[in-house]
DNA sequence: CTCATCTTTAGATGAATGTCAAATTGTATG
DNA sequence: CATACAATTTGACATTCATCTAAAGATGAG
């Protein structure tokens, strides 16, 4: 189970790309990003997450989830804990129903991390 | 192979969140999100582009990634390739070697895609 | 042309994963 | 407690994929 607001995906290196801390460990860092980029790299969840930012109350049940991906409610539950275990939703528990919701936090941080900016002196796009 | 500046990534959204485009074809929408992020949801695939974001020419071969990433040719080319076909590199043939690039713009609109604002009178952090 | 180097492809293999049906657990209500 | 509904787990199955070795292409040097 990933933490909510890791380190490596915080900081922000000295040069060109914020991919991530590279001056610690550079392979776990990579693991790291690699593991909550491939929590998101699948059409369903992608869908999910796009639900979730945008639908009224902000929140999906796994039965809810089920009927608009159209799939099994097993298949549905085992995205929304995919998602979970990248901390990127979290879920609220309300009598039998269990509610989960974006940690946009999250989501923001793994977006910043693609958005590489280079040196002024180099020859990138 | 996906084309380098897909107008589903391109285009913004009206509320929250920009999660690619979601009023045309929601699900083919997600698919193409996805894809991308797949191609970039693996560690050796996060280092080669941390290392082509920062390195001295931005620049790498299929040899110079096998040796970075300590892995075969054969492997190190099947990234690049991977990488290749969600246009996040470029290739550039020069005598026998052939030399990837990152397409910047490609990795900042995935980014993008990922910076999710919320509207004002919603409920989320 | 022949050799050396770099790149790419082909085929094989083991691990991860998306999906489902079925069974199990959790929670509330009669 | 018994029933109903929601969530989760389990086990099976097919697919994808990271990796390797070996072989084949591509390109320049002698």
């Amino acid at each position: 189970m990933l933490s909510t607001l890791p380190v490596v995906i915080a900081t922000t290196p000295a040069c060109c790309a914020p991919l991530g801390e590279r001056s610690h460990d550079p392979e776990a860092n990579a693991i790291e990003i690699a593991t909550r980029l491939k929590a998101l790299a699948d059409p369903s969840r992608v869908r999910i997450v796009q639900d979730l930012a945008c639908c009224e109350d902000h929140e999906i049940t796994t039965t809810d989830a089920a009927a608009f991906l159209e799939v099994s409610e097993a298949t549905a539950n085992h995205h929304l804990k995919r998602l979970q275990r990248a901390a990127i939703v979290s879920p609220r528990r309300d009598a039998q129903r269990v509610y989960y919701r974006l940690n946009l936090d999250v989501l923001r941080q793994l977006g910043a991390v693609l958005q590489v900016k280079c040196c002024a002196d180099c020859h990138c796009a």
